[in-house]
DNA sequence: CCGTATCCTTCGGGATACTG
DNA sequence: CAGTATCCCGAAGGATACGG
């Protein structure tokens, strides 16, 4: 099961519990979207990620690549040309995550469903 | 596997990730802590499971426990006595989700190690 | 013992405009 | 095409004090 507790450092960040330090990398509201997007189309350009990904700004898609990429998830391949050209895809590591992901996906689903059972009344769409 | 971004309502908030919905109900800063203290503790009073986590202020806890209630993964006992005595154990559905923490633990264990591995100067404590 | 109530700070996220 | 640069807002988290 692993201690989910232990003292752990990275940068010069103190993280006292692993699954704090897992969601560091992996969470926030576009992470996991944008790694399963990677993890299942392969390699993608930018605008193919942002195509694929309604609704997010190209700030915050920027800022979540470069986190990303800059916590060893992510590799980012630049084309030295004109009009540029930056694909994106998983790194080893990176696609090490995908069954935790996954996992998280799947308790959502079965989440959801437990809840409008238990909420019948909840079923306005 | 299952979708990661089928549509899914909870409440009157929409959801367009399975995986943001999981988030909501086990993530943030706390809510993994104590609901690993609940699952490998039992059945815990309000004081046993802040002793249990340092740092934690009497107000954090008290909220997170009740969204983890309202949420429908903790069980919440109140003991009409003097002095008051309140104890907190996993639902069924809370010990569903013992396994996912469990690989986002993990997970944040391996890559504490990959971490220190590529990263050799960063070893001061 | 088990909370509430206030007030305050920080940070994730976003809208919009501009650039090589 | 693939970004920066600003400015802004709301939510998460926290310190402190008080209450049944």
């Amino acid at each position: 099961m692993g201690a989910p507790c232990s003292l752990k450092f990275c940068g010069d960040k103190k993280y006292y519990c692993s699954v704090e330090l897992t969601l560091q990398v992996i969470g926030g509201k576009w992470k996991p979207i944008i790694m399963h997007r990677l993890g299942s189309e392969g390699t993608l350009r930018f605008s193919e990620v942002k195509r694929s990904i309604p609704n997010i700004t190209q700030k915050m898609l920027t800022q979540q690549l470069r986190e990303l990429e800059s916590d060893g998830v992510v590799l980012r391949e630049v084309y030295p040309q004109v009009p540029p050209k930056v694909e994106y895809s998983l790194t080893d590591l990176g696609r090490s995550v995908m069954p935790v992901i996954a996992s998280l996906s799947e308790w959502g689903t079965r989440y959801a469903q437990w809840y409008a059972e238990s909420q019948p009344d909840a079923e306005a769409v």
